[in-house]
DNA sequence: CTGCTATTTAGAAAAATTTCTAAATAATAT
DNA sequence: ATATTATTTAGAAATTTTTCTAAATAGCAG
């Protein structure tokens, strides 16, 4: 994992609540971009930055990409974020 | 605390690297800047912004300003994540 | 007060990010 | 095979971020 990436993709708002949308449920690229006001190719660039981070995964169905988070990234900036905190 | 400024702050790897420095001790600017290969009103810029995010502290003393780290920030920034991964 | 050191602020240039439109892929359905 | 829907890719414009140089501020020290 690459913190540089892994931080970048969490410093965006929209990225960020993509990931609280996809907390909750596993949602197709076309339902997360329903709760945006931009176009689908927007939202498609902030995908494919939290997946360049590993911060979420994809799983083709029909003609639809469903996207889910992977929790185990969340966990490793935790721990680098205990580590400041001197608990280690 | 708003988020977007923390995760802001802590997506520039010179940003980071400078939490890992105080992380061990308080540092006056001049020996923060001695890390890196960049001009003093760039460190002081980014020390500016990571101090905006409240994720250090100054304090004055002579001519020197020395900084520290604030570990609650840190610890909000924690808690927002572990809600990703749904323990909450 | 004058000079010296530490740091910040201002303004501009360079680089990176975000967003859009238009076109391209991919998969399904008729 | 053609049409339709979902999504991505490419390229360009707009915005934001990072960095520098030069100038300003702040606090000693002599």
């Amino acid at each position: 994992m690459a913190f540089a990436e892994t931080f970048k993709a969490l410093s965006d708002p929209v990225r960020r609540k993509i990931m609280e949308l996809l907390k909750k449920e596993t949602l197709s690229a076309g339902e997360i971009g329903s709760h945006f006001d931009m176009t689908g190719a927007t939202i498609s660039y902030h995908l494919s930055i939290l997946k360049k981070a590993e911060l979420i995964t994809e799983t083709r169905q029909k003609n639809y990409i469903y996207y889910s988070l992977n929790t185990s990234v969340v966990e490793e900036v935790m721990l680098w974020l205990s580590t400041l905190k001197g608990d280690n």
